[in-house]
RNA sequence: GCGGUUGUAGCUCAGCUGGUAGAGCACUGGAUUGUGAUUCCGGGUGUCGCGGGUUCGAGCCCCGUCAAUCGCCCCA
């Protein structure tokens, strides 16, 4: 029989890896509390409906990667069926929770943050799966540009408490509002039609389907021609090269460094104004963005609110962490702080006992149960990391006292055998290092 | 959806222009009785991804297939 396997591009993750990915996340929720945000947490599956109208219809993510089935409908009923799909990213599905809860209505002012899992159909390369888990936030119902910044800020802040703000950038553009987004991919495609001769073949489709990607072409040539390109910046209201600038202004008076980028674009419809990534330098591969955002001032309008401003961003928890191990950053691991080692069944017995108080109490202890060698349990404990170990047998069963040998060195000294008395060796354990 | 690369013990890999498979690591037992990391001795493991073909004979050659991986597209 074949050996059963995941599904492409899913991943089983252990705990070698998992320390790190916990650490990505508790530094994520922290920053996200920090900021002011609450935790939401929506459904995996949404109808598709949601994807289809807040994502677009039009972009590849809806077109051709998401895992889209039948629901099959209620009991009995085969005409009833409803289209879901696993979600493909979280904006959409919190903006549809934050209207079917009645939390957008007029003047709301909402922030929330939310972790997990997205799905997307593609080719599994690294740094992208099919399953994949993002971190990200929304702030709803302000169009100030201070909440651009906090969006921003909130995202510097995380990387800089993971260590990586220094090997990552912050690029920063502006799409404009609608009608000037439109305005100015009308005048891209005239000047790139212009020139289509010149354009890669890839290039030339995205003419057709989206022209604003010819500008983050990876062709030489593209590059070339999207230099002297027409500039979003030429085609923005008053209003909108106002919020720019305050943008921009909000990140310098923060010392938060960024690139304006004008060829920066945004692969989801329904973005506007502000648009910003967060690149990185190393252990990347080919995927070199790990979080992506911006203003979305119109999504909460074409999923049946009131219009509503907001601004979000979303960050690749899988990309967070092979940047953090391409710069070496140290697993954040949970070595037993403990080993009690039986040296026979009563010393088994107490170890055993001793466990079960210090771990109610928080300890992380191991005790080997398979009745082995003393030294088969040193070996154990030696390779478990644990930092501190007890042997236990007729001897100290005796005496009530045993000797507390520090793994690292090999100092050893007396101790009580209560919890107490071992609590008190793993917290000074905790005060020295 | 499209390209490139790879597929040999749990892991990392070797395998000499085809002659019936190896190393290191890991795991495990022991080196005077109840104390680990170094050292020494011992131990087990493979349908050589799968299916065909060529050949006296294939892990090595050919075809197909599956999977992984990197990249394109796209995206966090």
């Amino acid at each position: 029989m074949d050996q059963l396997r995941a599904v492409k591009g899913m991943d089983d993750l252990f705990e070698s890896d998992l320390s790190l990915w916990r650490h990505v996340e508790l530094v994520a929720r922290e920053t996200f509390l920090a900021y002011g945000f609450g935790e939401i947490r929506t459904p995996i599956l949404e109808e598709t409906a949601v994807f289809v109208r807040g994502v677009g219809e039009g972009t590849d993510i809806v077109h051709k990667e998401m895992f889209t089935f039948d629901d099959g409908g209620r009991p009995g009923d085969k005409d009833g069926t409803t289209s879901v799909c696993l979600r493909p990213e979280n904006t959409a599905g919190v903006v549809r929770a934050m209207l079917e809860h009645g939390k957008l209505f007029a003047d709301a002012y909402e922030q929330v943050f939310y972790v997990g899992p997205m799905f997307r159909r593609e080719q599994p390369q690294a740094g992208r799966r099919r399953q994949f888990h993002q971190i990200g936030c929304e702030a709803f119902g302000t169009s100030e540009p201070g909440m651009d910044v906090a969006v921003m800020a909130c995202v510097h802040t995380i990387l800089d408490r993971l260590g990586l703000s220094s090997s990552t950038k912050l690029l920063l553009n502006t799409l404009g509002d609608p009608a000037e987004r439109r305005g100015y991919t009308d005048a891209l495609v005239a000047y790139f039609s212009a020139h289509e001769a010149r354009l890669s073949d890839d290039s030339r489709r995205r003419l057709k389907e989206n022209p604003l990607r010819i500008l983050d072409s990876k062709d030489a040539g593209d590059r070339a021609l999207a230099m002297a390109a027409p500039r979003p910046v030429d085609f923005l209201s008053d209003a909108a090269r106002a919020h720019f600038d305050a943008v921009c202004a909000g990140l310098t008076r923060l010392s938060i460094p960024f690139s304006r980028d004008p060829f920066l674009v945004r692969g989801l419809d329904y973005y506007t104004r502000t648009v910003f990534e967060f690149v990185g330098e190393a252990g990347l591969g080919a995927q070199s963005t790990v979080a992506a955002g911006g203003r979305y001032d119109g999504l909460v309008e074409t999923l049946g609110g009131r219009p509503t401003p907001a601004v979000g961003f979303a960050g690749g928890v899988e990309r967070l962490v092979l940047m953090l191990k391409a710069v070496g950053a140290p697993a954040h691991g949970v070595a037993p702080e403990l080993a009690l080692v039986g040296a026979d069944d009563g010393g088994r017995a107490l170890c055993e006992q001793l466990a079960f108080g210090l771990r109610r109490q928080g300890v992380r202890v191991v005790v080997d149960v398979r009745g082995r060698g003393v030294k088969a349990q040193m070996k154990s404990a030696d390779k478990s990391g644990a930092r501190h170990s007890v042997v236990v047998g007729s001897a100290e069963l005796g005496s009530g006292q045993g000797r507390v040998k520090n793994m690292a060195t090999g100092d050893v000294s007396d101790v009580a055998l209560s919890v107490e008395a071992l609590r008190a060796v793993v917290r000074a354990a905790h005060a020295g290092g």
